[in-house]
DNA sequence: TTGCTCCTCACGTCACGTGAGGTGGC
DNA sequence: TTGCTCCTCACGTCACGTGAGGTGGC
């Protein structure tokens, strides 16, 4: 029967010698014997404990558990328990690492929108993917409520026309008048603006934002703070209170 | 302006307080005053400044990064770059806790098949496992091979039957006896045998062999180290030389 | 005065990597 | 005798967690 130095056992099991040393120091794996040297030899049982051993790690179970397999005299009824573990474990990391990577997407989606940049800039971008499942939730809420509001005015108008109900188009302005105003009263309440330059989260006037040039996710508004004017993220406020900065 | 605490800002951010304290070790965050009594106190900014860093943290940025961003004069150069790294990490962790899944995966299956298991059975399904590409590479090829082979066997037999045609099976016969050899012995020399009681990997005589009952995966085998006679899991050789034990 | 918060060490985590300084074995 | 392998310390990794023992602040 030959015997395997440590560097051999490393090689055939390819690892690092400082690998081999370390499971003898951990105890998963003690040389059959020692040389007068002081030198670890290995023999054939070793070495084919030594790739159950790497085999193991390769599907990552931790040295605890390998030594506590090795230990069990009933290993049958650890190894399933085990590799249940070390399933879970890893589905959870699996799934840890891509929260991170889509924060990550997100992140450098919202950068490519960001023309004069600075380190506070990701206070905005944390600000604005943090609200924005609200954000987008409450517009399509308006979006919703506006359909029936819409589709009274065209029969309203049609039946005008075609048959001179004038009165039904009063109707429809009686009630579209006075939920005009709720809405933009309600939107206004829950959204503030980002300035890109001092990075305030502030609110504006309701005249100011009422008539402001917009796009879909941004408002032509004055800072309250630095007093620059120019477009701001729009982003979701929690309360519809004032914001003391 | 109001300052805050360690355990307020702690509270603010979600994290604990030893981590605050971290980041002032780490020299990311230092406070921007201490009290008399040497307490961390912390303005609005310096608020501003933990959640970028915690929002950063949770894209998984080490807090090397970090210090580097804050300490760039131009951000925006390399704020790409590290998310293009981290980007790249945590790719490559993605698809390592997968393979590590996958092999677990492979495991539980294998285990299933074991009816006395040891820690030693581990090593045999590391074995099977490593070999099963080229197992089923070989068997396919075999199959393929044996496909043109048994549709001139059918042909030869149907055009015997309705046209009279004998000769052409002899031709047949004369192709497929030998085809069958040469398949035989490739076969033979290209897997090997697991015995399930000591663990051995052997091959068995071609005669012991050819006549055993077997299944897709296993056949009923007589061990050379050990004696015991049964089902014994086939695994791919990598030559088709002696075995030395 | 009493809780509560905060302070500074300082060790532990996990599986090795990486030297330093010395020696065995062909 | 000369390379090469192997040996034993022992520190470093990464972002904190977890005490211990002491003190600040309402």
């Amino acid at each position: 029967m030959s015997k395997y130095t440590t560097g051999e056992v490393a090689k055939l099991c390819g690892v690092s010698v400082r690998t081999v040393q370390y499971y003898d120091e951990r105890g998963i794996l003690l040389p059959s014997e020692l040389s007068e040297g002081g030198r670890r030899l290995y023999t054939e049982d070793d070495l084919k404990r030594m790739r159950i051993i790497c085999f193991l790690r390769e599907a990552g179970l931790p040295i605890n558990s390998i030594s506590a397999l090795f230990a069990e005299e009933n290993p049958q009824s650890i190894i399933s328990i085990l590799l249940e573990q070390q399933e879970q474990t890893l589905r959870e990391e699996l799934s840890e690492r891509q929260a991170k990577l889509d924060l990550i997407e997100g992140i450098k989606r919202e950068l490519k929108e960001i023309e004069t940049f600075s380190v506070e800039s990701i206070g905005d971008i944390a600000h604005v993917m943090k609200q924005k499942n609200k954000l987008s939730k409450m517009r399509w809420t308006m979006v919703l409520t506006g359909i029936p509001v819409t589709a009274l005015q065209w029969t309203s108008i049609v039946l005008w026309i075609t048959n001179g109900l004038w009165w039904l188009f009063v109707i429809w302005a009686c009630v579209a008048i006075p939920w005009g105003i709720a809405v933009s009263v309600y939107y206004y309440r829950h959204v503030a603006y980002i300035c890109p330059e001092c990075h305030e989260i502030f609110r504006p006037r309701f005249k100011e934002m009422f008539w402001a040039y917009h796009t879909p996710k941004m408002r032509r508004l004055t800072c309250p703070k630095c007093g620059r004017r120019g477009l701001c993220v729009e982003v979701y406020a929690e309360k519809g209170g004032e914001n003391n900065g």
